[in-house]
DNA sequence: GATGAATGAGGCTTCATTCAT
DNA sequence: CATGAATGAAGCCTCATTCAT
């Protein structure tokens, strides 16, 4: 059986592929060098577009810039949603981290692109942090606390605990190249995340599990 | 009688204080705007000088920049001496956490130019990073690992916890504008910095310490 | 029994309605802005069109601004006709600015596409401005040298009191804006349209009759 | 006895002359084809500098147009000042064509700068135009009012009377090209002008002063 | 008739740097 | 030491126009 492929496709699905070619390129430098860092230029050399081509797709240079990371902010909350499911201490950090990682792993970029803009202050995307990522994090502070009343877990400092958890785990999105470096590889491999996995893991439920 | 002139100070004083002014306040915007974020006009209207001015002393804005992470460069490496000297695993980790956290504290704009620059991928500080930091850090693994085998501490993947209390605790520099607005203050104060020191300190201690 | 369908408009028709608007929202904004100062784009969003739509009715920008010259002058020369048959000085001079302000006032707009050529030199109507205004206008001045000969009206200089019919009646399109401004008024208003042409032919006539 | 000349320019000489030049250039274009039609890089040109020296200068384009309007408008307010001193009326209406006239001749293209700002609508002038030349009108109509209640001239439409007097003078500058074209002249002289101000003060003062 | 896509030209502005004083 | 003047390079963006559908 052979697969019947579309005979034509549509100037629509053309665009769309290329749309997203673009926001890729853009995330892949945006993550390294910083809203101001790239040119849209440099993007569309690495595309082989004209520059005027990319502002054709996207009105401004800010505009692309917001793109990207209303994609990547898609893709987050889609991940993220799943962990809000978790209705027990033991089984939320895992996932958490899992999801966590998993994302740094496969799209560090985007995860960079998140870091630069939040150490920047924000200042082309706090409307959306403001508005979708802090509640996010309050509630799982939240339910971290209800669980310590409950006497499922020891009573830590959540807050704090939840900025370790982010921070311990995108630093493999943002600081992956270094990491590499460091332990002498070209880049972070499958082993590399899970030993992160295990460890980050490991560090926390063992502070968090009651004492039998 | 005489006038009393106040003691004149050197022109070299004047000097370096300006030029120490001008490496803080270029410490802050390129923290905050990367590289190419900053431009001399505006380093130097922050501090009411002419951009020409910036450039007597330094002879471009990359020999700037450099400065800038000299200067960081020189106070952490100074705290982190301090570290080396630790015999005792216990007392190693709270000297690690205590001057990483104070070091963001103290200096969080040094520490984000650093981030900035290695999220980059050290386009500009390669060779000291190579040099200079690397060694340190397998020197800190190597360490815990022989700690381990000496059955002082239990064994953990030391490459990663080193990377977990990094990315942790710098965090508190590089994302703290944003750590402070979740937390709905203006900034952070000493009691967060103490709150971060003890759930690190413990989190980790925790999976470091032999069971009796 | 079938459908009464609507009578259906020609395609022509609707075409021929569709660029009537065209023309009048390009005599809008060429009349203020001038013919750099406005993109085929801002007609086109100001009708709901696109770019390109435009350029289907007119091959270029500069086909387009010819067109609405065009239209005006037409409009133009229709009027003026009028005056041309007036065969007793009095009256011509009460014809012709009551021509002049009329024009004014049903379309300022189009007076000023016309004035704004004219100041920057005409460099894209030159030949039909040479072609067919300056006859008319070296006839009007002959005409009423030929009066003053035959003793009808007292001699001034006719050609300078072209220059101020021309200009005082027209400064109603192309500087009414500001005139209401003065006035403090939302526009200029059938009184004062009154009011001007009262005046204006006052002055003239006044200056024109033969002492009895 | 011989000229001493100063021996050195000073910088600031050169420099004064040289931006004497630019606002001249600039005001030349601008009277011709508008702030839109005209481009930083066609007034460099013409001066055989960069454009980049223009903007060393002034920040940006708009703030070199402001500056050709505030030069004229000095100049400008300069003149008109000699008018308010005139306290009768034969002498006002004199003054006033000469004055007016005047300035169209000697600086046309100020005149025809300040003329497509208005007819623009003074999106870039506002300010000025109504804090400083509007209130200069009213009270030349109040003066021409306050003579006709004390009996010296016969009481017209003041305000439509001013509009005749500033529409039809201006135009000596804004179509002068077009007027001499008609009158098949290479450009106005100064005959035209004297024959524009006695026709202009003789049509005014005829229907102003008193029978006797 | 109409429109999505693309592009070359040109415009304004920012910026790092140089030079002369 | 410091600054006024100048400039080349590069960046973002607008715009008229073309092409294919």
């Amino acid at each position: 059986m052979t697969d019947i492929a579309p005979v034509t496709r549509t100037p629509r699905a053309a665009t769309l592929r290329k749309q997203e070619a673009i926001l890729a390129e853009a995330e892949r430098q945006f993550a390294r060098f910083g809203f101001e860092g790239v040119s849209l230029d440099s993007i569309a050399a690495a595309l082989d577009l004209s520059r005027q081509n990319l502002l054709y797709h996207w009105p401004s240079k800010e505009e692309l810039y917001r793109a990207v990371l209303d994609s990547v902010m898609g893709e987050w909350m889609a991940n993220m949603s799943a962990i809000a499911e978790a209705d027990e201490p033991e089984a939320a950090i895992h996932t958490y981290v899992d999801v966590k990682l998993r994302f740094s792993r496969e799209r560090p970029s985007g995860n960079a692109v998140f870091t630069r803009e939040i150490m920047a202050g924000a200042p082309r995307y706090q409307d959306v942090l403001k508005a979708q990522v802090m509640p996010l994090l309050h509630a799982d502070v939240e339910r971290f606390e209800r669980w310590a009343r409950e006497g499922l877990i020891r009573h830590l400092d959540f807050t704090h605990l939840m900025f370790l958890l982010w921070s311990s785990t995108q630093a493999y999105a943002d600081l992956g190249a270094q990491f590499s470096l460091f332990m002498g590889k070209p880049a972070l491999d499958d082993e590399d995340f899970e030993r992160a996995r295990q460890l980050i893991t490991g560090l926390i439920w063992r502070s968090l599990e009651m004492p039998r």
